[in-house]
DNA sequence: GCGGCAGAATTGTTGAACAATCCATATCAT
DNA sequence: ATGATATGGATTGTTCAACAATTCTGCCGC
């Protein structure tokens, strides 16, 4: 999984700075990105720059308006319950395939630990990220490069949504302890009481993120 | 869903043509694709080429090597086992959540009898096109955007190991009767039963790939 | 046969130029 | 004033030409 900035084509690392920032919050949704001015922030010329954005539209991330330019997307809550149905398919049908001695359920374990410590010293953005790493772990269960690389995608888009929100504690908090549970169900054979814990994290999930965002769209 | 080849930019344009071909098998796995040839053979800019490269990049239809160029992709048969389990996972998924009337039944019916006849008349090719259809119709079940425009990627690589393989009737053939038989069981609302008639249909098909497959690489 | 080296070919990136399109403003008729 | 229409400016879409960076190829010497 090449995340780094450092070995790859100037677009993808020009992409993956402003993947970044999106994700971060950077940009208000609906914001258009100029050309003109990102190139010369980044010191690149125009067509790399419109290569990176090309990658940013193949992701989810901006949309592109023909002759207008490329904008942040601006989900609504249409997105975020397709995201969450895509996200209940995906996951669900992991769960439904996974073997109950995976490599990766160690690492999901680690993963549970670091935010379980992460919570403690209140470094929510922390836990939001492993957090999102933990699922991200659970559909290699799968072995499919494909399935985990859409997976990713999804997540995000997700990430953006959060981004946007400002990232609040409450939308992460809970989970530490789901997460540890569903790994439980997972490492003992229990794929059934795995599935039915995946779904109330994902329904509740689900809503938390609904709520915070009508909040945001009034206040 | 926009196919067509008309009022999309150039770069979109290029690689719509270009993915046509390679679903169509006109080039050989592996083939490395000049930018210089392609370019002047499209009458574009090496710019636009570049591009609509990307796209198809994107869409894993081609493969892209630092400082080397683009080369058509050379599924493997662990390229096909893994494209098989993301439509497992995908398709079961949405039979899961799917409700007994939905428009898209109505759309599956048509492209039941469509096959049929196109089979009456031996036209294989149609039917592999109806077949890739009537499943692809059957995600939109879901009524996810993001699920449907995924699961598009998939069969989009998947017809293009057909293209490869050369599209003999055997591999579609037999699975018109299955298609029917699984929007019986869908229309009657026997959802464990379709999902145990899915699950036989892609075990199936990906058996006759891969059987294609290492037939091909021995001949 | 094998490693290394120059030269050719190809991709990576840039910058500038022009066409096409959109947007906001100004103009005009009613 | 209001609405339609022109107009000009700004931005994107596309092309072209050039150069840098990298890979590939053929040749040489050993």
């Amino acid at each position: 999984m090449e995340r780094e900035t450092g070995a790859m084509a100037l677009s993808a690392r020009i992409a993956a700075i402003i993947r970044e920032r999106l994700i971060a919050g950077a940009f208000r949704p609906g914001e258009r990105l100029s050309e003109q001015q990102m190139a010369e922030r980044f010191s690149v010329s125009r067509n790399s720059l419109r290569e990176a954005f090309r990658i940013l539209t193949s992701e989810g991330l901006i949309v592109h308006h023909p002759n207008r330019g490329v904008f942040v997307v601006s989900p609504g809550e249409a997105d975020v319950i397709d995201l969450y149905r895509v996200r209940s398919v995906i996951q669900k049908g992991v769960l439904a395939a996974a073997v109950p001695e995976h490599p990766a359920l160690k690492r999901m374990d680690t993963l549970v630990r670091e935010a379980e410590a992460a919570g403690a010293r209140g470094d929510w953005a922390q836990v939001g990220t492993l957090n999102m790493e933990f699922h991200r772990a659970m559909v290699s269960l799968a072995d499919s490069p494909r399935l985990s690389s859409r997976f990713d995608l999804v997540l995000a888009e997700l990430r953006l949504v959060f981004g946007q929100l400002g990232d609040g504690a409450p939308l992460h908090a809970p989970f530490i302890k789901a997460n540890a549970d569903l790994l439980e169900a997972l490492r003992s054979g229990e794929i059934s009481r795995a599935h039915s814990l995946l779904e109330a994290y994902l329904a509740h999930s689900e809503r938390a993120v609904l709520a915070t965002f009508s909040r945001h769209k009034s206040g």
